[in-house]
DNA sequence: CATGAATGAGACTTCATTCAT
DNA sequence: TATGAATGAAGTCTCATTCAT
């Protein structure tokens, strides 16, 4: 068994090790358009194509649901991110400029972003997803930025900046592009002229990095 | 009974004229505590001490209450800064500065900064309140800080950046603490140091404005 | 206001008032026929004469209802039992077919008897009931009962029996009765001749008092 | 594998031999303690240590499940009593208390006797059932009853008592202890003196036996 | 004007039963 | 035979809004 190799008849089998996947993916696409509680948890199981109950055979409430779209989008994002900065050998403005850009494309720019959309908004009504969040999200990202910036300011490479305050005005605005590429970004409002993210995260970048290097001249941000 | 001797009179016609106030009190406090499909608006009239009913008798819809708050609370603050720009004489980086203190101290600090997150969370499945948000508070302000960072690049003092990019790397930063202090700043969450609203500020006034001067130097920012 | 006697239109406000026991009515007539499970809360609303939402408006779950339906029941009828014995001057096996008969007549043969049967079959799946019930109904009714029992063996009128088990010999045959007309006595079932709950009474105290007696043949028990 | 070196071959053979008492026995023990409804069928498969499809293959719904229980545990003792009743030789005071304390053993104090409380409590939504239980169970225990009273009273052991009755009167209270025993007796209450099932059951014996005799001394009650 | 009783659509979740494997 | 994935009807409770008083 499981001896084929990639695109199958939907065979039972082949079905149910797809749908935690498909029911995810689901999940993720409503979540975002919506947010937690304006999605019904049918809505998400028709689009996975399955009955309201298949749902709730493999995630036994809407917000575990929620937790299993986090985890997946965001989890891994963290480990990989620990992984580079042990591994890396460089400026650390460089460093900085590489995880902002990895964020970017891996989570920024997909939908994966408007999770936090939905936490900021909703987090409050949930206390228990709170706490989720902080643990599995927030604090292990900030561990990361802060030995980053801490780095650089060992090394003279940056001004003498507080490393959370920093951190915080560097992440900000490219979370802050996001939530609003899944918010009013997403309206179709008459004259409002839509931006472009991409120009956004390159002027921001090259805006603050200037802003803490200690000789502003060196540095080459931007791609 | 009840007749205290205050200043004003508390009869039945004085809180009849009081009562708008009152429930636009009432419900900013509640939208921006727990979202504005999740506030019920038997909730918004007894916290303004009135009956259901009456809610309907002044605002016909909890759609309707909800712009009506929108408008009391960011509609006067964009005249006023456009007020301000056309008096000021000095500095644009001064006048920048300026503008955001004002916007801190009277929204971002306020209860009124939740409405962004209201916004942000709930526009998608209310595209009536995309429109009028869009109309009300996103154009005039995006035109109010072009208009400064025009001047500003006009008179050799900025850089020659791209005034939307830059307004945005210059807003998010603020709007996105003011997001977060509604949201899961709020939540008692363990193990996750809160953070000081002003000192990000600062570090971010400092950081984004050094990055924007033609002559880093020169700056004084920070209050 | 509250000037008019008795038959009303149903005006709003009597109408409020009435509602609560209309509700209780129809409850214990639905709770007893099928069960508190398989009781539907709309269908008891319905039986009232009211939307599924007004039965809410009056009590916040089903199992809160159960329990109004309980207390207005069984719950005035212990507080006449101890007023009754308090007072009663003669042989107790006469208060003993008293208390019994009055028993019979507000609980055993009517609907309310059909509680019992609900707390029988369910209480088990609804652990808050069973301290509920026992603290309001079982307690109180063995202390009753224990009483008077105790105080015709101090008076040598019984022959020296324990209390409780006593009290449980005379009482289970009437409440099984009253189990029994709830259940497979309201079933139309062929063949099975429908037994006079009276005469059973009768036959039951007939036998026990005898039994209880310490000069049998001087008791005239029964009606 | 699994196959341990005991009198019986657990081989699949042997299990599936096995598997109707298996999950009878599972279903009683679940009917008796959450009833006939809010068990649910996965629960007694996953008891038996079947899984869902299987137990449909025995019994193709639930309710025919409950009937096979009700058979396997009250069915056999009937015949048995019949058998009794024409073999004895001796007082029918005698063989009543020897017909009540095999049931006492057989069913009262056993686990079986919980399917009391189901009838009870369910019959009323199930009517099949009820004709069921009225033809298998209540028709013959009666007629057994009767016969033995009318013996005894016939032969002028007994007063001059209504058959029926007194069989109920006899029955009733040994019922009631069986189905207490599987109702709020199992429920840990705080402050409610659980009572000893044996010790009323003698009690209700030494009662009402005294009072059937035309001459009450005579009677060796009790065991 | 003010009240608050009433409504009913709608959300989450459970579970008996079926059926492809 | 045996499995367990899948279904969908049904049940409890919520809440925006209406309207008689």
């Amino acid at each position: 068994m499981r001896s084929d190799s990639t695109d199958e008849v939907p065979t039972r089998q082949r079905r149910k090790e797809a749908r935690p996947q498909e029911l995810l993916d689901a999940a993720l696409e409503l979540f975002v358009e919506k947010g937690f509680t304006a999605t019904r948890a049918e809505e998400v199981a028709q689009r996975a194509g399955v009955s309201k109950g298949t749902l709730y055979l493999y995630y036994p409430s809407k917000e575990e649901l929620f937790k299993a779209v986090v985890r997946q989008n965001l989890g891994s994002l963290i480990a990989e991110g620990q992984e580079a900065v042990a591994q890396f050998q460089g400026a650390s403005a460089e460093l900085l400029v590489q995880l902002m850009l990895t964020w970017w494309e891996r989570v920024g720019r997909t939908r994966a972003a408007g999770i936090h959309k939905i936490i900021l908004a909703e987090v409050r009504n949930f206390p228990e997803l709170a706490q989720f969040y902080a643990d599995e999200v927030i604090a292990p990202a900030e561990a990361l930025f802060g030995a980053v910036l801490g780095r650089g300011i060992t090394s003279g490479e940056f001004r003498d900046l507080p490393p959370r305050e920093t951190a915080h005005a560097l992440l900000a605005p490219m979370i802050f592009i996001a939530l609003h590429q899944h918010s009013v970004g997403a309206c179709p409002v008459q004259g409002c002229a839509t931006m472009d993210p991409e120009s956004l995260l390159r002027t921001h970048l090259d805006l603050v990095l200037r802003g803490m290097l200690r000789r502003p001249g060196a540095s080459e941000s931007g791609r």
